[in-house]
DNA sequence: GACAAATATTCCTATATAGGTATACAATTG
DNA sequence: CAATTGTATACCTATATAGGAATATTTGTC
């Protein structure tokens, strides 16, 4: 059985973190393809290949200026994988409560010792 | 050539949902393998493949209990996502500023008419 | 109109996998 | 000790893909 597809949902298309910094970059704005190109020194065709995938999961749209086509972002359809992972913030923010409480210990620890 | 593997990163194991669902269950607290296999509905030898997976990545830790294999949620593996995900937020946080905006000015064109 | 630029798409390939099925192994129970 | 429980893993399969190489199509320039 196959994987889901990449175009499947927004987690999927993003995995491949070439597609990660195509979005990257587009979130600085709007762009041809060709500064896609450039600015990630990929070849052309794998470029257009992760932007069809961007495409169809919503991340990116297109527009059609002449010859050039300008991708821009649709942030919005990252969304779903903001509002899965946030939920998982406390794990670490709390870690680094957790870890505070244990230093300041150490810390008590340390002045207690501190007449060895 | 193919997709980066699964246990790649947290990012290509997260892209499957099956296992964003036992990363869910599992936030709850430390579990057996048998409360996920019966909490999730599913076959248990697809969760311990899964399981071992979310492993690899270190995003579950597991210890065992007898001939019971007690998983625990990792938290910390998911903050790259949400290191990289979280910088996104602009882009529908600003959308829901403009909301606000034209709604109230159509709040204040209501009141404005509120003579009619 | 010839040529170049920009880009999407086709063809090909080696690779990994999600689920199904069956099995192996270890621990627990009676 | 036999039977049961709990779980990992092996084997199998159909499927999708990331990149490479080539190509097709459209638009722009001179």
């Amino acid at each position: 059985m196959a994987r889901a597809a990449t175009t499947a949902d927004a987690f999927n298309a993003v995995a491949e973190p070439r597609r990660r910094q195509i979005l990257d970059v587009l979130a600085g704005g709007e762009r041809p393809v060709n500064d896609l190109v450039r600015q990630l020194g990929l070849p052309q065709p794998q470029v257009s290949k992760h932007l069809r995938v961007l495409r169809e999961v919503g991340a990116v749209d297109v527009r059609d200026e002449g010859r050039r086509r300008l991708y821009r972002l649709n942030g919005r359809a990252l969304k779903p994988i903001h509002d899965w992972v946030k939920d998982y913030e406390r794990f670490w923010s709390e870690r680094f409560d957790e870890l505070d409480v244990v230093l300041e210990e150490l810390k008590r620890k340390e002045e207690g010792d501190g007449s060895e």
